[in-house]
DNA sequence: CACGCCTCCTGTGCGC
DNA sequence: TGCGCACAGGAGGCGT
């Protein structure tokens, strides 16, 4: 059963798909058909548009990728995006409250200490604010999940293909762990800037094995983990290379490195994973 | 057009 | 020991 102190478990370093289906199936019971009597919002002009929830009722809570929606009873819906760090609280938090929804359940606080979360209230569907959401890929919890679609995004372009990963429009809902784990899997270098169809589908494939894995260990819980209340995720435990640099390759003992690839920390082995050809990556210390 | 770089924030962890 | 500072990182915006 939920723990009071913290409905989240925190969800601390990097909220993923997993992590934000977790949440979302958290929230449910205490959002959905609830009615949003006021809202508190931090001056941060960011979190403004939440003040737009009162009064409302919230007939459904959805989740597109790493988004949730909260479908309103006037035709609009809520945008809500955990960035790094955004939580949801069903007790005070001590510190960094961006919002506090009072509603006719309880009182819910979203807190986010470093402020790279979001909230918005726009008109159903209308994502012209929210360009990642409006050129989202496929999302691999749906019924109608077109792995070959996924695939195709995957083959075109020439960006590093840790890039492509990360920018949602091929697979909704990677995030840099995954990223990492399918690429590790695949035995694909995060700097490719070609895939060849099969590889693609095979890549796609890892990351939905790597989001179900993830599920249902109830994602990762990272830095808030000795805070933990006996809900939190377990999935930090089976991660193969991500967050390994410096430690032995499992498949074959070789020292994953990690580096700068398309602007992100990356982890990977450099003997299985083998460099496609030149990239340009930046070496950054091992720890 | 697609890509790459900068920005937003603040806790963390490093170096001195 | 304590201080200061660079850094991480999802997504948006913008320049090339």
């Amino acid at each position: 059963m939920l723990p009071e102190r913290s409905l989240t478990r925190t969800v601390p370093g990097m909220p993923e798909l997993p992590e934000v289906e977790t949440l979302r199936r958290q929230l449910s019971p205490h959002l959905v058909g609830a009615r949003i009597l006021s809202v508190d919002v931090d001056p941060l002009g960011r979190y403004q548009p939440a003040q737009a929830l009162t009064g409302r009722q919230v007939t459904a809570l959805e989740r597109r990728g790493k988004y949730l929606l909260a479908v309103l009873d006037d035709g609009r819906e809520a945008i809500v995006h955990l960035g790094m760090t955004g939580q949801w609280w069903r007790v005070e938090p001590p510190d960094h409250v961006r919002v506090v929804l009072h509603t006719d359940r309880g009182t819910l606080w979203f807190r986010d200490s470093r402020a790279f979360g979001r909230v918005d209230v726009v008109a159903a569907g209308d994502y012209r604010a929210h360009p990642t959401l409006a050129g989202l890929g496929p999302d691999p919890l749906r019924p109608d999940f077109d792995r070959d679609a996924a695939a195709q995004q995957l083959t075109v372009g020439h960006a590093p293909v840790k890039g492509k990963l990360l920018a949602q429009a091929a697979v909704a809902g990677v995030g840099n762990y995954i990223a990492d784990e399918a690429l590790w899997r695949t035995a694909v270098h995060p700097a490719t800037r070609h895939l060849d169809a099969d590889t693609a589908r095979r890549l796609v494939d890892a990351c939905v094995a790597v989001m179900s894995a993830s599920l249902a260990a109830q994602g990762m819980t990272e830095r808030d983990f000795q805070h933990l209340d006996g809900s939190g995720g377990e999935f930090q435990f089976s991660l193969d290379c991500y967050g390994r640099a410096g430690q032995p390759c499992r498949r074959c003992g070789d020292t994953l490195t990690k580096a700068v690839v398309a602007g992100r920390g990356t982890t990977w082995c450099p003997t299985c994973q083998q460099n496609p050809g030149p990239v340009d990556e930046v070496e950054v210390e091992q720890s």
